[in-house]
DNA sequence: CAGTGTTTATTTTGGA
DNA sequence: TCCAAAATAAACACTG
């Protein structure tokens, strides 16, 4: 079975990983529960599918200063967040508890109500009625952090894994980086390949496909005129969709870090691998893929319905490096990193965190970004930095949908900030996160 | 031999 | 309806 476990490719100063890994998620749901805090600040916008990494392209994180209203109607929806949440992602698995297995389609009902919020228009359904966590009959959108988050893919049929090693293998991107001699186990991990994020770091880039999120403008307008003053804070992201603003709780975690970490200077990805720098969501099979008679139907699992993809590159970019078939959504998340559509305001430039350094996706080790070999120039180049550590944030600490309020972020494309800077557990180099749990 | 990685083929899905 | 992209399935080679 493909674990989604914290793989360990700079292994130094820890052992036992598996049992080391502390999840972001678990985390967050930790710090809720001791400070009965919701969700109330900062938020994210973000859509519904994770199939595609766009999520995290298309998401709009808004300050910390959310509107009155806002707040309130993200209470409404979110319900009690992080009060009921179970301490282990497996704990209230029907199937686990011995629920027989059975993947079936989702039913039109369980994704018929929505309740977006008012303004935000979310492509596409969001089922805020589903508990993925527990329910093993309704396939998640989602492709990734997957077994312990989505009962579904505890108990359906291996071979998604197979498809994410398909993405992987097949995505011109990601680079495989063997195991060091010494180190343990099977197979390699996985680094984006520097020329990809050269080529996106010079913004060589166009957007095939709209995103499928959208803010409805006079929203968007008043939450600008919201945040603008008050949240404009060392990272405040505007542009295009999207807007970030990082409160100064946040901003303070970050310099922590920072100071904790030593920056971006002579990044060790052996040091940040004890972070949540060091840990990108990854693949890491410990499964192989079984092979089996072909079905009936090739369908048999309930597949809910796809978003838009966001493929990065123009067909004559792509013909210019080559076939990037399959252009797997990372490339969003790369891109949503790397683009100058997360532009960075002027504000007070925030140090970059991960420069040259590895981005880990789980046992998937995403390595550092090598320096622009171009002309780069250096803000944007920090801009990376600092989009790259967001979604690096974001990605070790993915909503927590063992949390029915937190589950319905998906639907109102709202994600707490805090879960994005949930830095503090992150600085003991010890503290092994494992991002996709 | 099991796990991992690559490749090809097919199906599904959404956008034009 | 067509096409492109993504997902899925499967075969196969490689490796520890």
């Amino acid at each position: 079975m493909l674990s989604l476990s914290c793989a360990d490719p700079w292994p130094e100063g820890s052992v036992g990983l598996e049992e080391e890994v502390v999840t972001a998620a678990a985390q967050a749901e930790q710090r809720d529960a001791e400070s009965g805090s919701s969700d109330s600040g900062s938020s994210v916008s973000l859509d519904d599918s994770l199939t595609s990494l766009q999520w995290l392209q298309e998401f709009s994180i808004l300050g910390g200063n959310v509107p009155q209203r806002v707040q309130q109607q993200q209470q409404h929806l979110f319900g009690q967040l992080g009060s009921d949440a179970p301490a282990s992602p497996l704990a209230g698995d029907p199937a686990s508890m011995g629920t027989p297995l059975t993947p079936g389609k989702p039913t039109a009902a369980a994704y018929s109500r929505l309740q977006p919020l008012p303004g935000i228009v979310a492509h596409g359904h969001c089922p805020d009625d589903v508990d993925y966590k527990t329910n093993p009959r309704i396939k998640p959108p989602y492709s990734y952090w997957i077994t312990d988050n989505y009962c579904y893919y505890r108990h359906a049929d291996p071979t998604w894994q197979n498809s994410i090693r398909h993405n992987l293998s097949l995505n011109k991107c990601f680079i495989k980086v063997p195991r060091q001699k010494d180190e343990p186990g099977k197979g390699g991990f996985w680094k984006i390949d520097p020329q990809y994020a050269d080529r996106l770091l010079s913004g060589a880039y166009k957007k095939r496909r709209m995103p499928p999120v959208q803010i409805n403008p006079a929203l968007q307008s008043r939450l600008k005129a919201n945040f603008q003053p008050q949240s404009r804070g060392p990272c405040s992201l505007t542009g295009g969709q999207i807007s970030l603003c990082i409160n100064p709780e946040s901003q303070r975690l970050l310099r922590e870090f920072e100071e904790a970490t030593g920056a971006d200077q002579n990044w060790d990805p052996h040091l940040a691998e004890g972070t949540m720098l060091g840990s990108w969501p990854v693949v890491r099979g410990r499964g192989g893929h079984k092979r089996k008679q072909s079905h009936g139907s090739r369908n048999g699992a309930a597949k809910a319905p796809r978003r838009s993809s966001s493929p990065l590159l123009s067909v004559d970019e792509q013909k210019e490096i080559g076939p990037l078939k399959g252009d797997f959504d990372w490339d969003a998340l790369l891109d949503s990193a790397l683009s100058g559509e997360l532009s960075l305001d002027e504000g007070e430039p925030l140090s970059p965190i991960i420069k040259d350094e590895d981005l880990t996706v789980q046992g998937t080790h995403i390595s550092p970004m090598e320096a622009p070999t171009g002309t780069a120039d250096i803000q944007r180049s920090s801009d990376f930095d600092e989009e790259t550590f967001l979604a690096t944030a974001f990605l070790e600490s993915p909503w927590p949908e063992e949390d029915q309020g937190r589950s319905d972020f998906l639907c109102s494309s709202t994600v707490n900030l805090d879960q994005l800077f949930s830095l503090e557990d992150s600085l003991d180099p010890s503290t092994r996160i494992d991002p996709l749990l």
